[in-house]
DNA sequence: CTGTTAGCGCCTTCAA
DNA sequence: TTGAAGGCGCTAACAG
């Protein structure tokens, strides 16, 4: 049997096709009886609107993309994105819209898709993530006219509304921690230095540890890939300095574990000699020994407030920032006071 | 300026638009000089099909889906689902074709989900994965009449196509190695006893070591939810058995990762008194100490794969299936011979 | 308040 | 080989 149309429906109903697309969407034209007569011979067909007819016609995809340029490999590790698109779903989902999620080598790869999809009109959106330093992203979207939030800050360019976690009082709060601790030595393995929120973490540390105006001394930050491999070689040169510090916070989970081991491999014990804080909560930083001290976010509350923030885009509102309130900070066995 | 049409590539090559269509598709109907003269009005132009048209014409979506029933928490700690996606879409871009994304709750919320899918014509069909015994999806998508493959095994049901790596030598090929090293005890941390391929792995494992044909005892398979506190559960109840075992295959590496802590905790040392293996390689596994032995699977390639073979089914190409070769075994750090 | 009509952009018959 | 015409299923103008 073929699949129910309109026609069906307004065959079956008695109407005609226009009064039942009205009846159907809910909005006025029709009375109150004929529509209910109308709902009824919908239901009893089995009828769900086509996307692709409603789409042409209404020239709205009814989807909106998440392009990601990150390795596969660093993405599959870290449970922030899995949580961020299941966040963006919930929100999605409620409002009929599909998410077509793409992954893509770099930046340029990222903005070429963008045009795909734009030029396609296969998505009425895209949820820009991980701004970047002279980011190319928002004004090539300005350029395309394509309607787009940038998740993980505000725009430096000032194009795109972004929707953020506020990366400089959480790294406050970690430092306040470490310092009632007492520790004076605070050093920060970062992510890649063309990352905002990285940067945003590294200037927040730099400010709040800055010599003489909290006791502690002036802090160092080496920038890494976010790999393991470069997590464990930045811990290496760190804790090698003469002036080693009593405390390292990094930029992800996978980096602190591979710092610990190195820590280990060393000679020096967690938290005992050097104190160790993972950004980022998951179940790697419970299963180690000592568990991680971490700082917490709700990933999928953020991707449902961005995917918010593009529908709402969509409907034509104003574009407008959220900021969410700092993440919390949960101290679990990787930090203690520093070594007398 | 509005998005360039077919009637507007015809306007400007001074043709019909069905003759534009002819020379856009490649097929006969129109001469080779109009046809150049059609393609380079329309590389002028700019033109990009627009997909909600196609689709509503070719009754196509020119696009498949992916829902995935397993928490969030447990698929952003594995590599394996990102590599596989990644594959997933080299395929489909390859042939003009998206992909939807999509994190549910369970298997029903699942079929819901292609009902939906299906009744909206919001996809040409999906990729099953995660089979489980007495599954319904192959069923439900039967009745539907939804094009599908399983990525994950054979369908015992028989009913959907499939694409899977033989867990039943991947399971010898370990066994192989620790029976080189000289182990007769070997236990099993499996995954949740309702999917398939775990079920494999413990048939395979009590069938390759059951006693008195390969000098081994028969083994001791404990199931579990995957998450890092049942490995750690699991391996405590294995440990403090009387005949504990000397080597212990874990499903995937997080609950290896667990193990091996739980191991040190209990006084045993790693691979000395106990040889740990984990079914999958990831980051995870060689930043721990000692690194682990694992079963190293292609994701990517198994999911370009079984994307492919979607494709050919929505082509009309017959249902086949496709078995990969074993996975390899990367020995590490975490076997070794038993302790006397 | 209702129903008729004409597109949305593409593909595909049919005649010419 | 080409052009004209119609339909995919839905929505949004219109008239009635």
């Amino acid at each position: 049997m073929r699949r129910p149309t309109i026609a069906d429906i307004a065959r079956r109903a008695g109407v005609s096709s226009a009064a039942v697309s009205f009846a159907l969407n809910g909005r006025p034209g029709v009375s109150e009886h004929t529509r209910q007569r109308i709902l009824a011979a919908a239901d009893a067909l089995g009828w769900q609107p086509n996307t692709a007819a409603r789409a042409l016609s209404a020239k709205r995809a009814g989807a909106v993309g998440l392009a990601v340029a990150r390795p596969a490999r660093t993405l599959g590790v870290e449970p922030f994105f899995m949580q961020l698109i299941s966040g963006i779903q919930a929100e999605l989902s409620e409002r009929a819209n599909a998410l077509l999620f793409h992954l893509v080598e770099d930046v340029d790869a990222e903005i070429g898709l963008y045009r795909k999809w734009w030029a396609e009109r296969r998505v009425d959106g895209v949820l820009v993530v991980d701004p970047r330093t002279a980011d190319p992203r928002p004004a090539a979207l300005r350029a395309l006219g394509m309607p787009a939030v940038l998740a993980g800050g505000p725009d430096p360019a000032g194009i795109l509304p972004g929707v953020w976690i506020d990366d400089a009082r959480a790294m406050a709060r970690i430092v306040a921690h470490l310092r009632e601790l007492g520790h004076v030595r605070v050093a920060h393995v970062s992510g890649p230095s063309g990352l905002l929120h990285t940067e945003r973490r590294s200037a927040a540390l730099h400010e709040a540890t800055r010599p003489g105006a909290t006791g502690t001394t002036g802090p160092t930050t080496v920038t890494t890939d976010f790999s393991d491999t470069e997590g464990a070689r930045a811990t290496r040169s760190l804790l090698s300095a003469a002036d080693r510090p009593t405390a390292i916070v990094y930029d992800n989970d996978v980096m602190a574990v591979a710092g610990m081991s190195v820590a280990r491999q060393a000679g020096l014990a967690v938290p005992a000699d050097v104190s160790i804080v993972a950004w980022e909560d998951s179940t790697l930083c419970r299963v180690t020994h000592p568990t991680l001290t971490t700082l917490s976010r709700d990933a999928s509350r953020f991707g449902a407030t961005a995917a918010g923030r593009l529908l709402a885009l969509l409907d034509g509102e104003p574009p407008a920032d959220v900021e969410f309130d700092v993440p919390e900070l949960i101290v679990r066995e990787s930090t203690a006071p520093p070594p007398a």
